[in-house]
DNA sequence: GTGAAAGCGCTAACAC
DNA sequence: GTGTTAGCGCTTTCAC
């Protein structure tokens, strides 16, 4: 059974395929095309009972647009990749656009073999990635998440964290001593992480001393973390706080205390980064700082690319903010304690 | 800046667009056709200082192949569906293949609208699913993870439950009476839900009565199996062992129980359904049932689907264990105990 | 050794 | 109202 195109259609209905490439795309009165409606239906029957579907391809390849969209999410079993995922669905699936994920993968082999209206890249802060990127971003409109780079041919996507991470480690080196980090091996090996460098500032400006024992590292692997967080926890002096760099670990790190039958906040606070809707549903709900309302208004700026793709590069800017809730909500008295929902933190 | 073409590249080089073909596809020596190593080494340089990257759309109208694989999965946060991912995106990188996923979309209407060479559906159990899979097979090379649909145009991936769902029921029964299941809305509310029904078939057995306030449900949110399972756990008269009808469920009892303070498998079995590699891993270890070495061989399959797509529909498969580790590792002084390692279970 | 040219399925001027 | 036709970028047969 061969695939039937539009010339199949058009044969099987009388008309040509002209006709039918204006009566398939809805075009059928307002623009000067005016057909009948008499054809129209012929065509539309044609169509259905040769099961006719477009070869995308053949669109693609004269309209010049895919109606895809590409996201490359780094590290999809985190939170913050499905949250992107989800709110991105919601908003471009209407639209016609398909958005695919492009998981864990090499993307930049990835998007030299396949094209896409617009590709979205989560994780771009390597040296050479400016101009990697920018000569990519010729054929391709390319939306970068970046705390670093420029826009060059290409939109950022920027957290302003601001001095969040601060906020963060001030708030909990308010209550704790013995406050640890949990974050992944690049960032500390890596000189010039922001998020690790903020716990390290954090304990100077609160007087506390480094110790090595109290920095729990891992890799891109799921139970990593948990793994992590457990080993720190476990030690003879443990901390009673854990500054995360991610939601991800943050979620990893209450894990790992509830199994070692610790309460949170009690026995150990904990905060995050990302601000992602999974750690203000989970119970405890996650102290953490972030951008607010990150995924939906991502997911409508990716639409809007995809529909205006000439605009010129732009850079968007999320604000961040320090959500206290029930993993680390402070025991100081003067200190306001929010429930989670959006109210305007501090 | 336009993006180069072929023509691009020949006009460049001082050649016509099939030697640049030709060479572009590495066909320089080989066959038939004789390309010499000079005109070789100029069109690649002029490839390279150009910044040509072909167009996938037009080589796919061409040659009917877009080297493209879409996953279509249905819950992206379960570990079942990250494990796939993990798994094929392995296998076809290599091949040159993009593996791309379809997160929680309607995958009808998707695929519909993009073509693939291979297309993997991880959930197809509806009445219909049988016919609509017949028509998209037509034009589509469909692989089908489905417990009941028969091949069709289309190959299906079947996992062989067998009566391994009843020997996890036994098990359980066998240590305990106050047995309680954590699945989807869906499996209960519908008829014919196997997973649910080897439930309510395992207490009949063990002349356990039935007891409503034993069934907790959840429906497709991340956070509703640990709730769920924490209602069910904090009744008064709480349940002793959980059967779950998948790993991912399982694993959200097992962070419940911790949460509560409740030891596993001491204080609360559980069991899970799925064997992902992420049970295997987690401490405590899960006990499940499932395939053997499901990932990987599937992984291989769509590789194999995608190279050779004239093969016959085809069904593929798995047929299950019972996988005893330490979330429900058996109080029965004779039961034999798996470290997780893949020994043959019985 | 290399090039000319046909044609994949589709869209959009433009002609009738 | 509807059809003709050029051409998107690429591969591949066949001729030179």
């Amino acid at each position: 059974m061969v695939r039937p195109t539009i010339k199949t259609v058009a044969a099987q209905a009388g008309v040509s395929t002209a006709t039918v490439s204006y009566v398939l795309a809805g075009r059928t009165k307002g623009k000067g095309s005016g057909i009948s409606e008499a054809t129209a239906q012929r065509v539309h029957a044609a169509a259905t009972a040769l099961g006719y579907r477009p070869n995308q391809a053949a669109r693609t390849i004269r309209t010049g647009k895919s109606n895809l969209m590409m996201l490359s999410l780094t590290m999809l079993s985190d939170p913050w990749s499905l949250a992107v995922s989800k709110a991105v669905g919601a908003a471009v699936g209407p639209a016609g656009i398909t958005p695919m994920i492009l998981a864990d993968t090499d993307w930049r082999t990835a998007i030299r073999r396949q094209n896409a209206d617009v590709i979205f890249v989560d994780a771009a802060e390597r040296d050479d990635d400016g101009d990697t990127l920018a000569k990519l971003a010729v054929a391709n409109k390319l939306v970068v998440f970046s705390e670093t780079l420029e826009p060059n041919g290409f939109d950022v996507i920027r957290s302003t964290a601001g001095d969040t991470f601060n906020q963060a480690m001030d708030h909990l080196t308010a209550d704790h001593d013995k406050v640890a980090v949990l974050t992944t091996a690049t960032s500390v090996s890596v000189p010039g992480s922001v998020r690790y460098g903020a716990y390290l500032d954090g304990l100077k400006r609160a007087g506390l001393e480094f110790r090595a024992d109290y920095v729990a590292t891992f890799d891109g692997e799921e139970m990593g973390a948990y793994e992590a967080a457990v080993a720190l926890l476990q030690q003879p002096d443990p901390p009673t706080a854990i500054y995360a760099t991610s939601d991800f670990a943050a979620m990893a790190a209450i894990h790992a205390a509830q199994r070692l039958r610790l309460n949170v906040p009690e026995d150990v606070a904990v905060t995050g980064v990302g601000n992602t809707p999974q750690g203000e549903l989970m119970s405890p709900s996650l102290s953490t700082v972030g951008p607010v309302d990150f995924f939906d208004r991502l997911a409508e700026f990716l639409l809007h690319r995809a529909t205006h793709p000439t605009a010129p590069p732009q850079i968007l800017e999320f604000p961040w903010q320090l959500f206290l809730r029930e993993s680390a909500p402070g025991r100081a008295t003067g200190e306001i304690d929010f429930q989670g929902q959006k109210e305007d933190a501090l």
